[in-house]
DNA sequence: CTGAATCCATGACGATACTG
DNA sequence: CAGTATCGTCATGGATTCAG
């Protein structure tokens, strides 16, 4: 009855998988994540050098949604020039095993999957900025 | 040197992270997989029925992406009118216990990141397709 | 029944410039 | 230093149509 001139923004189907697996699967949420696992607190600038690639608006918008779902916390230091810190909260470090998991998962099966892959033109240079073991 | 006229297209960042990540973090990927835990083998017609929201194109390419991956299995039997069905791999099979353990975690913080965000103004109607308990 | 092919809307992302 | 604002690009995915 209000959805007249606009389709109904509410959707039926938002499960609780497809609703986590967003918050974490977007470009840069899990790298963010791993890397304030390896340096505890983190300011916006270490972050940046840490992730080369991220342009600020990516790191902005990520350390953003990821504050919203209580998985960063942010700490603004009231000085000039700004200081932010950024570090896990505790409901971020209980993700960390279940990813782990994932990411072992991932490196089994890697190999295979781009053998299986090959024909099909996929790309893999391997230099990652995290390192693996 | 070989690019002079196009961008490269190797990106220098690939970690396995995000490409295994970038694999089952689309759309449909994890609702398929779990489709097909419940129901072990399934036509293309059930698992549309068993999705509804999914488009014919949108199952088409999330399965031949699973298939290209060695996450399920496709089987054609060749016969009129055509019928083909779908499995898990047992590399998809493997794949699940790491699944339902970030799974289980996202229900657990589910309510809690919910209200975090309320005041975000985050619509979450519940119905979800697979049940969960 | 199981797709393939096409067109198109949306949103994610990147580059750049500007600011307290 | 740590952002915000704006704009352009591109991939994802939905609707629709065609086909064996």
């Amino acid at each position: 009855m209000e959805a007249d001139k606009q389709k109904d923004e509410i959707f039926v189907r938002d499960c609780p998988i497809r609703n986590i697996l967003s918050r974490i699967s977007d470009k840069w949420s899990i790298l963010v994540i791993f890397t304030l696992e390896q340096t505890a607190v983190m300011r916006f600038g270490e972050l940046q050098r840490a992730i080369p690639d991220i342009s600020q608006k990516m790191l902005t918008v990520t350390l953003r949604t990821l504050e919203q779902d209580g998985i960063v916390n942010r700490r603004v230091y009231a000085q000039i020039p700004p200081k932010v810190e950024y570090s896990l909260t505790s409901r971020g470090q209980s993700l960390l095993p279940r990813l782990n998991a994932l990411i072992d998962w991932a490196k089994e099966q890697m190999d295979a999957i781009m053998e299986d892959r090959a024909r099909s033109g996929q790309k893999a240079s391997a230099t990652s900025i995290i390192q693996y073991e």
